[in-house]
DNA sequence: CGTGTTTTTGAATCATATCAACGCAGGTGG
DNA sequence: CCACCTGCGTTGATATGATTCAAAAACACG
C-alpha cells in the first residue's frame, strides 16, 4: 500500500498558501445555536430551556491554545461549554507520552468534576486557540435544576459522547493506520457538519499531525506517511490546515464507519 | 526482551495438574454482598437500600459461556446484575475481528438500555459460565426510584466504569505488548481483589488468550509470547486458568499503573 | 478414550516506531 | 528590512514489535 512516488499535492511548486492559514475558528453556524440544535436533538427544548442556554454566552471568554483548563487530579468548580476551536481529553504517561481520550468541540459540554465533586481522571487542555464559556458550578446546577429537559438532553449527550468513545477504543484497538484516520476524519466531518462547519466535503481541521498521532496511537512520522497514503489514493486533499473529503464513500468504507452513533 | 529459552514453567515435566482447573467461579465474597460493598463504597447504603439489593437475588440464572446477553443495536428490557463469571462488552467488525471494551465481574451491574430506550452500540455477552440476575426494566426502575442512596452510589459505580474505559485506551494507545498486559492483569488484581477473589496473590483468571488478545489489541499469538516474557522474567505464574502475581510492585512499575481510579 | 478447544512453537512478512535531518512558513527582534 | 528562531511537515534509513500462517502439543470434556 506504501510506494515511494512523489506525491504531486506535496510538491513544493505546487503547494504553499493555496489558502490564506486561519489561526481562529470559521463562522459555521452561531455557536450558541450549534449546542442548542445538538441538544434539541437529543431532546426537545422548551423556548425557557433555550432562553437559558442563551445566557450561558454571558460566560464566554477567549482561551490561547495549549491551556490546561482542567488539570488531571484537579477538581473543577464550573462546567465547560465550547463555543469555538477544538479542546482535548488526555491521558500522560511518566515518558511524556500521551493518549488523546476525546475532542471537544463547539457546541459540546463537559460537566466532569462540576457536577460530582470527584477529581478528574485526565487533563483538558486547547488544541488551539478557544471560546470557552465557564459556567460557575452554582449557576450550572441551578440550570439544569430549573430545565429538566435539557438535563436530560445533556444525559443523553453524555451517552452518545459514550459511544464516541467505544469507537474510538475499538479504532486504535482493531485497525490498521490509515483505517483508523479515515475513521477518525469520517467522525469529524458528521461532527462539524452537524455544527454547520463543513462546505462542500471541506472543512477546517486545525490538528496538528502529532495531535492526530496521539489520538490515533501512532507516532507523527506515520500519521504523515498515513496521510500521503490517503491523498495518494485520491481520498483526501490537506493543505495548511483546510481537509477536503474527495471521496466520502470510499473512506467511509475503507474505515467501516458507521453513522449515527452521535 | 524476548528469546528463545526454553521456560520452566511451561516444561511440561513441571506444569500439569498442579491444581485442579475449575470451569465455575470459586467461592471468593458471597456475591450479593459483593455488589453492595462496592455500591456502599460509593455511597453510603442504608438497611432498606441493602434490604432491596438482596432482593435482587431472586433474579440470578445460570447462563453459559458465549452467551448473547444483548445484541448489538438490540433495546434491552432488564438490568444486569452479575453474580459470578465474567461478562464483556465488545464491538465486531465486518472481518470478524473484536475489540473488548470492558469485563463485568461479579458485583457488576449493567443498566444501558433499561433505563434510557436506547438501542446498544456494542454486544454484551458472556465470556465464561456465569450466574447473571436479570432485572426487569419496572423492578429496576422501582428499586432505584425508592432509593435514592442506591441510585446514587450506581451513579458514582457509573463514573469509576468510565475512569476504567479511560485507562484502557490509553492502554491500548500508547502500551507496548508486555505493558498492555501487566496493566490488564494489575487491574484485575484490584478489581477481584475488592470482591475477595484473590488470594495470596492468586486468583482464577477464566479469560482465554484470545480473549485477552481481543481485549489488549494484540494477536492471540503475541499474547501467548507476551504471557511467557512475563513469566520468564518472573512476574507472573500462570498454570491452567490460575494466575499469581509473584512481584506486584515491578508488575505496577512496568504498567506505570496507578490504583485507586475504581 | 476420542474430540474439539486452547496453548505453544516456528518461520516469514509486514506495519509501525525510531532516529536524524532538512525545509518551509510565520513570528520576533535588531 | 533582514537575520534568527521556532514549530510543523516531510523524508530516508534502519530497527523491531507484531501479525500471519501453519502445525503440533497439551488440555478439557463428554
Amino acid at each position: 500500500m506504501e510506494t515511494v512516488v512523489p506525491i504531486a499535492v506535496m510538491d513544493p511548486t505546487v503547494s504553499g498558501r493555496v489558502r490564506p492559514r486561519r489561526r481562529t475558528a470559521p463562522e459555521g453556524v452561531d455557536p450558541i445555536s450549534a449546542l442548542i440544535r445538538k441538544l434539541d436533538g437529543f431532546a426537545p427544548l422548551t423556548e425557557p430551556d433555550r432562553a437559558a442556554l442563551v445566557g450561558l454566552a454571558r460566560y464566554v471568554r477567549p482561551v490561547e491554545r495549549h491551556t490546561v483548563l482542567v488539570e488531571q487530579d484537579g477538581v473543577a468548580d464550573h462546567a465547560l461549554v465550547v463555543f469555538a476551536g477544538f479542546v482535548s481529553r488526555y491521558k500522560r504517561r511518566a515518558s511524556g507520552r500521551r493518549q488523546i481520550l476525546a475532542y471537544l468541540i463547539p457546541g459540546d459540554l463537559c460537566d466532569r468534576g462540576a457536577l460530582h465533586g470527584y477529581p478528574l481522571d485526565h487533563t483538558i487542555e486547547t488544541l488551539t486557540r478557544c471560546r470557552i464559556a465557564k459556567v460557575p458550578r452554582t449557576a450550572y446546577l441551578e440550570l439544569i435544576g430549573e430545565h429538566p429537559g435539557v438535563a436530560l438532553a445533556l444525559q443523553r449527550a453524555k451517552l452518545a459522547e459514550e459511544a464516541t468513545a467505544h469507537e474510538w477504543m475499538a479504532n486504535i484497538g482493531m485497525r490498521s493506520g490509515p483505517e483508523r484516520m479515515a475513521h477518525l476524519l469520517c467522525e469529524l466531518l458528521e461532527r462539524l457538519g452537524s455544527i454547520g462547519q463543513v462546505a462542500a466535503g471541506q472543512f477546517d481541521m486545525p490538528l496538528t499531525q502529532t495531535d492526530l498521532a496521539e489520538t490515533l496511537g501512532l507516532s507523527s512520522v506515520h500519521v504523515n506517511r498515513v496521510l500521503q497514503t490517503l491523498r495518494r489514493n485520491g481520498l483526501i486533499t490537506l493543505q495548511g490546515h483546510r481537509l477536503q473529503i474527495l471521496a466520502p464513500r470510499q473512506l467511509r468504507e475503507l474505515a467501516e464507519f458507521e453513522a449515527g452513533y452521535l
